[in-house]
DNA sequence: GTCTATACAATGATAGAC
DNA sequence: GTCTATCATTGTATAGAC
């Protein structure tokens, strides 16, 4: 405004504006992505609801693949610490299982329109949509959920006949039933208590022979 | 050739060529809707590795959409009627389920690229695709699953305990990943022998109470 | 950093001959 | 039923002014 020399005016507006301008853009990705699909969106209707234009976005992201890339890897990023926060709980096997269950229900349900991103994305096809290596999250929460009943059968909480690989497949298996439900349009979303009562099913066939257990028979 | 009223030749060839055509153009749509999705395929690409011209295709399908929705509709209707194959056999619940796990296994592995154009449908956008009921399938699917549990615990099988929707969950979640590490690239296929396991491993924790169960004890 | 204006390829679909 | 030729539209991406 007051400034006498054109051109050193250190101003804190471009970056300011510049933030405003990134961030508008990738909440504007993620809805027409989630709208019409990574290839039918045009960055015309991008940038049109972001309200900016079309170089902008080449300025910050280079490309379309690349905005969809930073979506998913935000996404990715935010995803695995809510994880690696859930796997330091302490307690039993069961209550760290159902808090995980519960801490990514919560995390789907604040973002529904970008793990639908991901989803759409994943089950998409390789040519057309740029690569993206979803397994790395999965293999995560796999790891994480394998951890958690193998350090459950250490602690004699689970037992040991049943490979902690396929006890940790039946919670990933759930765990994505019950993700789809929340995010695809045709279902109604399951609750947490059905979660739970779920989560109680498996472990009734998981837990070390009944004979150790003491509380069992009633 | 030999015929001398030039257009009463009542010849074979035309219904014939037109039924090759027909398949020949569903056999590359799946193709490409497989590599490309389908918006991104581009019918000139089908019709040329198809080995037809475009008026042929829309000639027969009417439009890029009715090319999608054909391919899905015979698909459903394929794997619904093995379904009803499966649910109709007999034998003791986890015999049944066993079964009907593995005919879905082995009808995925015949037609992996189909199947991945269904996730990719079910899991794409709403707007661009053509809309289809995936959940008919789907719905169908826990119908059966949730039929032999019920019978199951009539038959005193199951522990009357768990409601047949839980489990049925549980079994979906577990049909769920199979499919989903037998058509997705980046992992490698689960075999029959662990689908089996994980079955036991759930159904070790739904039989009913041990107790009344007598052979279990060793 | 953000704009206007534009380059240029590719798309789904059709008209009309045969 | 199948073809050749073509249309209008839309796509991503960029040059250059400010």
């Amino acid at each position: 405004m007051g400034t006498i020399e054109p051109g050193a005016t250190a101003d804190v507006a471009p970056a300011e504006t510049d933030e405003r301008t990134r961030s508008r853009l990738l909440r504007a990705a993620v809805c027409i992505f989630d709208r019409k699909g990574y290839a039918a969106a045009s960055v015309r209707e991008i940038v049109e609801i972001a309200g900016v234009t079309k170089p902008a976005l080449y300025y910050h992201f280079g490309s379309k693949e690349r905005l969809l890339t930073t979506v998913l890897d935000e996404a990715c990023r935010e995803f695995t610490a809510a994880m690696e926060r859930a796997v330091a709980r302490k307690g039993t096997a069961r209550q760290r299982l159902e808090a995980l269950c519960e801490d990514l229900h919560g995390l789907f349900q604040e973002h529904v329109p970008v793990v639908r991103v991901a989803h759409a994305t994943f089950f998409g096809p390789v040519e057309g949509a740029p690569p993206f290596d979803f397994t790395l999250f999965d293999r995560r929460l796999e790891a994480a959920v394998r951890r958690i009943v193998e350090e459950g059968q250490a602690a004699g909480e689970i037992a040991t006949a049943a490979s902690a690989a396929d006890v940790s497949l039946v919670i990933m298996g759930v765990i994505g039933v019950f993700a789809v439900r929340q995010i695809h349009y045709s279902f109604e979303p399951i609750g947490l208590d059905t979660m739970r009562r779920v989560i109680g099913l498996i472990f009734d066939g998981v837990l070390r022979e009944q004979g150790q257990q003491g509380e069992r028979r009633q």
